[in-house]
DNA sequence: TTGAATGCAAAGTATTTGCAGTTTG
DNA sequence: CAAACTGCAAATACTTTGCATTCAA
């Protein structure tokens, strides 16, 4: 049913909101439960789990490879289908001795909530664009 | 002085193991000092705060553009000094409504280490990052 | 009936914050 | 001296875990 309800949103809801929201039809249903469930969904492959932003986690229904895009500000995630070809995974291999599993890319930026509304939030995103924008 | 230090390595520390490297030089300096400073630091553009993998962060004292490779078994990550080519951030813009700040890109892996040991190990020490991993 | 899954609460990890004392210009 | 900074400890936010109980095959 957690799975069900990850599915059901195009959103990354973090392991509480998931509590949240799993609890509108599990009552009892317990926040480690959901913890102890999306740790094997995500293991089974069946689900993303999203590390980055802020120390919360949030969580992807979908296990399609796509790529993220974030809000510095708020950190709402949203997905960025697009696609985005790099081929250099052996290079990197030879570079760093890693032996390399795959790669993701993460786009910054603001949401269109923040981005229209200027007033600063209780905290604002204390990061600074990581990316380097490199044109073809 | 905590600029220095991670000025000083290639490694990417968290503020813990920082806290052990500055306080080889300032006995007294607290945690929470770590911390803060940190923050302005990140904020000022002169380092980069790290949000990937387990719930702790990491840090980088270059804040030239590059992309970083993470071990999925230990954590630790590598810098990627590689150029990847992507140009499709206003397409991104358009379709998710998104203001476009930039982007990351960071690759997954097994790091030297971790790829010749297949045991798995129940912790890895968080041994103070003097040594770096990789070089490029 | 037995192993797996759960609720609950306590413990754990990483980070932040309040406050009083200290330092700095 | 005022403003900024610090150590310390308490507080916070999120996640994990132990254990007794419940569930399902």
């Amino acid at each position: 049913m957690i799975l069900e309800e990850l599915r059901r949103v195009d959103s990354h809801p973090s392991a509480d909101e998931l509590y949240l929201m799993v609890r509108r039809r599990l009552p009892r249903i317990s926040l480690g439960t959901i913890y102890r469930n999306l740790d094997i969904l995500t293991e089974a492959g069946e689900i993303r789990r999203i590390d980055s932003g802020s120390t919360l986690k949030r969580f992807d229904g979908t296990t399609a490879p796509h790529h993220h895009i974030r809000c510095v500000r708020c950190d709402r995630i949203a997905d960025a289908h697009i696609e985005v070809k790099i081929d250099i995974d052996e290079r990197i291999q030879r570079l760093t001795g890693f032996r390399i599993l795959g790669h993701h890319v993460e786009f910054l930026g603001l949401c269109p909530r923040c981005h229209t509304q200027p007033a600063a939030q209780p905290s604002l995103a204390p990061e600074i664009p990581t990316a380097p924008v490199t044109r073809t």
